[in-house]
RNA sequence: UGGGGCGUCGCCAAGCUGGUAAGGCACGGGAUUUUGAUUCCCGCAUUCGCAGGUUCGAGUCCUGCCGCCCCAGCCA
């Protein structure tokens, strides 16, 4: 097997060991994956999947999956059945599907509660006006004219919002805390704003949704979650979070709750704690949810689940595994340093993983026809190939031989280079799991290119003859020209051609980096045990890489197979100086 | 002199109460190999952003610099 993946007691373990062992949740360990329906899910997203569940599996407590829905009209339900299928895929299974938008009784409350507690007001300013008494970086806010206003009044005017009376952004219910707070999130953030939308839960229930730093917090409360993990751009928001748990109160406060008894959804309030671990970015690839919508919509790529995107839709289809992904983030490692991870690092995971699952078999991509001139025209036998060199559990397999085969155009060279293995005129190599072959013959078309090679096979060297022993320096693979399946081979590669297609600092911008190379298609040669392969079977095929049958366009007459990555090549590092 | 974070090997990342720099990936060398794959050995930071200081001893403590990231949505 491969190397192992050590497990690093990273400081979001070393906080949950130290919490179990104090008792602080009462040993209790509960985490969410928290995805805003509105878009599809990436690597990125997978990082955090991995350590929320995973945190919760090493630890016996649960995860929930909680879509972020209080924002309707940037939102789409067509966005949370593919969120749920990729966590699936990914190797999770949530202990609790809820949306905010099942809590949204509880937050209304919450929030008249603000307001009794005199803690929040109706506010009247503009967006535009809002931004104007907010200040700056480095100059403090203005009080609203609105903000004194007294409870009684503001309990009205809420309920009015409620209640439809005012348009969309007439109003809005801002928390009192300090508009000279150097922290800009406790300058009154909004609570509630006026979005006269439908939603995709509750319909037209509602004309007013909380904003994120409210649902969020009271959402973790209400769900009993101990360990709120997030991103770095919201270490600023945890005064925020705890502000309102504070205020709420909501384990203490069972009329806040009280909704959710009535619909079965309740569950023991806990106080949760807000962590923040860095993002987990990947060097030539884009990760933001803009781009990555932008790469859709203008046709650059193919859909969300091309193969060269990297969201989980788009990695499963060019074949890497949930394994391998899961493998990566764990060798990635949690911190609160932002950094790039080589996409090398998850080529490797991939590799490793498949290495150990993926049956052989044998293609031809660029095929070159050779032919064995020692061999008579009709001569055809049935040789029987180990399905992985080291796990015989895997099984053999037949493969047919005869005559004419094909090879791989790069595996002959007229003139080669110092260090070539492969087939020369005049010069031997091992066609794999037959024996040895000598380049007779070099035919070539009337523009110079090599049509066919005429070889003889040196009987004595076939496997169980005495021969097969003898060394030669390489061994290629083939496949039967007579047997073999025609099949659409993709090659992928790296979707942009510059490290960071991020960086536009030279004027460029990352529609400016696309890897003219990221797709190529080829008409290819197959072995003919490849035309039973399931869509998402995974293959190496020797020599050339790891493969998968296309998730969707791959049938048993047509054949579609997806490069996931290479084999590491040493000597294509070599050739290339 | 706005607030909040972060700076340890090419890329990640441990290092917690100061005791003399884990690990992974990458890379280099060697062995095995009917995949130039896999596997297996061996090597790979006298140094922790910089400069001072405390100490017998500092990546770990103190001071001062420098650099990078995030925040002025009625987005999440």
């Amino acid at each position: 097997m491969a190397n192992e993946t050590p497990v690093v007691q990273h400081f979001i373990r070393q906080i949950v060991a130290a919490d179990n062992a104090s008792g602080k949740h009462g040993g209790r360990v509960v985490t969410r994956f928290p995805p805003e329906p509105n878009g599809y899910l990436h690597l990125g997203h997978a990082k955090s999947i991995c350590l929320n569940f995973g945190i919760a599996a090493e630890n016996g407590g649960t995860c929930h999956l909680r879509f972020d829905d209080t924002n309707p009209g940037k939102e789409d339900i067509e966005y949370v059945e593919s969120i749920k299928e990729d966590v699936r895929w990914l190797g999770f299974q949530w202990d609790l599907l809820r949306h905010a938008s099942d809590y949204f009784e509880v937050f209304y409350r919450g929030a008249e509660k603000l307001i009794r507690l005199g803690l929040a007001y109706v506010d009247d300013l503009s967006a535009d006006e809002v931004r104007a008494y907010r200040g700056t970086l480095t100059e403090p806010g203005r009080n609203s004219p609105w903000r004194d206003r007294g409870v009684e009044e503001n309990l009205d005017l809420f309920r009015r919002m409620r209640a439809g009376e005012f348009a969309d952004g007439a109003k809005t219910l801002r928390a009192k805390i300090d508009m000279a707070a150097g922290n800009i999130n406790l300058r009154d953030p909004a609570i509630y704003r006026i979005r006269k939308v439908p939603h995709q839960n509750t319909g037209d229930a509602w004309c007013i949704y909380p904003m994120y730093d409210y649902a969020h917090c009271v959402s973790d409360a209400v769900e009993g979650i101990t360990h709120s993990l997030c991103t770095l751009e919201f270490e600023d928001h945890r005064p925020l979070y705890e502000w309102f748990l504070e205020k709420l109160d909501l384990p203490n406060d069972p009329a806040l709750t009280e909704p959710l008894r009535a619909s079965g959804l309740w569950l023991e309030p806990s106080r949760p704690q807000q962590i923040e671990f860095a993002r987990g970015n990947l060097n030539y690839t884009v990760m933001s949810k803009r781009k990555l919508i932008a790469l859709v919509q203008d046709g650059l790529v193919d859909g969300w689940d091309d193969p060269r995107m990297p969201t989980l839709a788009g990695v499963r289809r060019r074949g890497f595994t949930p394994a391998a992904i899961r493998t990566f983030w764990e060798r990635a490692g949690i911190s609160k340093q932002n950094s790039v991870i080589d996409v090398g690092v998850l080529e490797g995971c991939v590799r490793e993983d498949l290495d150990a699952r993926a049956p052989r078999r044998m293609a031809v991509i660029d095929p070159l026809k050779l032919v064995i001139a020692n061999l008579p025209e009709d001569h055809e036998e049935t040789l029987a190939f180990p399905n992985h060199p080291k796990d015989e559990s895997f099984g053999t397999r037949a493969v047919p031989f005869s005559r004419e085969l094909w090879i791989e155009r790069e595996d002959f060279m007229e003139a080669p280079p110092k260090g070539f293995h492969r087939l020369v005129p005049g010069g031997e190599v091992r066609l794999r799991g037959v024996g040895i072959v000598r380049c007779e013959e070099v035919a070539k078309d009337a523009a110079g290119t090599v049509a066919e090679l005429r070889c003889t096979l040196d009987a004595d060297t076939r496997p169980g003859m005495p021969g097969a022993e003898r060394k030669v320096k390489g061994t290629i693979h083939w496949v039967s020209a007579r047997h073999a399946l025609p099949a659409e081979i993709r090659l992928y590669d790296r979707l942009f051609n510059v490290a960071d297609p991020d960086d536009d600092s030279d004027g460029k911008t990352y529609r400016d980096h696309l890897n003219p190379e990221s797709k190529r298609i080829l008409r290819g040669y197959v072995e003919p045990s490849l035309g039973e392969a399931a869509p998402e079977a995974h293959f190496q095929f020797e020599r050339l890489g790891y493969f998968v049958a296309d998730r969707r366009d791959h049938a048993p007459g047509r054949p579609v197979f997806n490069r996931t990555v290479t084999l590491r090549d040493t000597w294509a590092k070599l050739a290339k100086g």
